[in-house]
DNA sequence: CTTGTATTCCATAATTCTTTGGAATAGTGT
DNA sequence: ACACTATTCCAAAGAATTATGGAATACAAG
């Protein structure tokens, strides 16, 4: 084999990992795992995908080496290989929203509009001091995952029934999985409507946790 | 329309810049841009594709935000967009090395064997203390547009003749564009052929600029 | 051992990407 | 204005990717 096909050979096996990421589905699908580890079925449930397609962009996270598998009864729990995964994840996220008009576009369309945002040094200050209450909306099980230190958790579909488990006066801080999650844009805006003072973190889980902040594991 | 189609959009638009990423080809190119600016013609040469083939690669990646050009004369210069970028492809490869095997074949298979390795701390401080010549083997063009405090550039293919230019007793640790270039893996097995004492800087002049270290613009 | 469940495999059609010559364009330099 | 050069556009063929039902597999649980 000449010299240059082997430098083609080497760069098309760095390629594949581009590739896995070069798909809305399997970035849906990064984004969810960056949360917490799911089985096949939760994953198709929570994407809104048909089973069989999330199994095979699944195999193909996997065969680019950002995935894990963890056999558990009957069901395999997919999750990153590493957080190298997560930071890389973020990082052509973050890239794309730099340099690219249009994801700005879709994020306003997707999101509405901005909330009051904090941000997580102001949290993390506040939090010692006891000026925030803090509240995670996503699903029950990313929230058992791992969450803010001292975070109540409430997802957003039960967060209207369930309002009054949080104090009247609190100034509350809201959070979901990361900057393009809606969650918390919409416990802000339920929020707001019921005369309550919330503000939405900058970012979300994956963004805290990327910066090492703590997290805790109830 | 449809939330989840917002949300699907968006993942498309964030998914623009993995599609870029996912391909040998463009990759080979964004590892040139990392070391200089350069222009379709210059691409071409140096990668070895045809014109319109890097012209179409060049559009792809500038689509995706992550090249700028400048025109000069009637050339058109490409560039980074950014340094996130030489950052996300630096991720992107690494992360490609780290998890998967076929990378480290392939890269066994186009270096050949490692030679002695000199890390940039090391590097750094023998600097200081005069203790090394540092050895720059890529193109003249890209020495010129930043190279390591110091260092004298000859390209590779310039080496073997300009052999006299280096002090015989001297420890010289070569180094050329990155992790996967091969010219600096030549340098040391050439130097070592006539009795120097050569070793290789641990990845190039990417890695040492991803690292803050200074970049000299002679 | 049998049943049931979660997941993967397979085949296929629709779509998208890649490469490549030749033509077109845009701008430079005279 | 004219010729020249670097680059891009276009079209087309071949290759790869994607979504999706239905079948097959691999375990676990009983």
């Amino acid at each position: 084999m000449a010299d240059s096909e082997k430098k083609a050979a080497l760069f098309d096996q760095l390629a594949r990992v581009g590739k896995a990421l070069g798909n809305g589905k399997r970035l849906e699908l990064l984004d969810l795992l960056a949360q917490s580890e799911r089985s096949v079925e939760s994953l198709a449930t929570a994407s809104g995908m048909g089973l069989t397609t999330v199994s095979a962009h699944l195999q193909t996270l996997k065969a680019a080496g950002l995935l894990t598998t963890r056999r558990e009864g009957q069901k395999i729990h997919y999750s990153l290989a590493d957080d190298d995964v997560a930071a890389l994840y973020r990082l052509a996220r973050d890239t794309a929203s730099t340099h690219l008009a249009e994801v700005e576009r879709a994020a306003a369309d997707y999101l509405g509009d901005q909330p009051a945002q904090v941000s997580r040094e102001a949290l993390l200050a506040g939090i010692e001091r006891g000026e925030y209450t803090v509240l995670d909306v996503r699903p029950a099980e990313e929230y058992a995952a791992g969450h803010l230190p001292g975070a109540i958790g409430i997802p957003m579909d039960e967060l209207a029934d369930r309002l009054t488990e949080i104090p009247a006066d609190a100034r509350v801080v809201a959070y979901c999985r990361g900057t393009y999650c809606v969650f918390a844009h919409d416990a802000v805006e339920l929020l707001a409507r019921s005369g309550r003072n919330a503000a939405r973190l900058e970012g979300g889980l994956l963004e805290w946790r990327l910066a090492d902040l703590p997290v805790e594991t109830a």
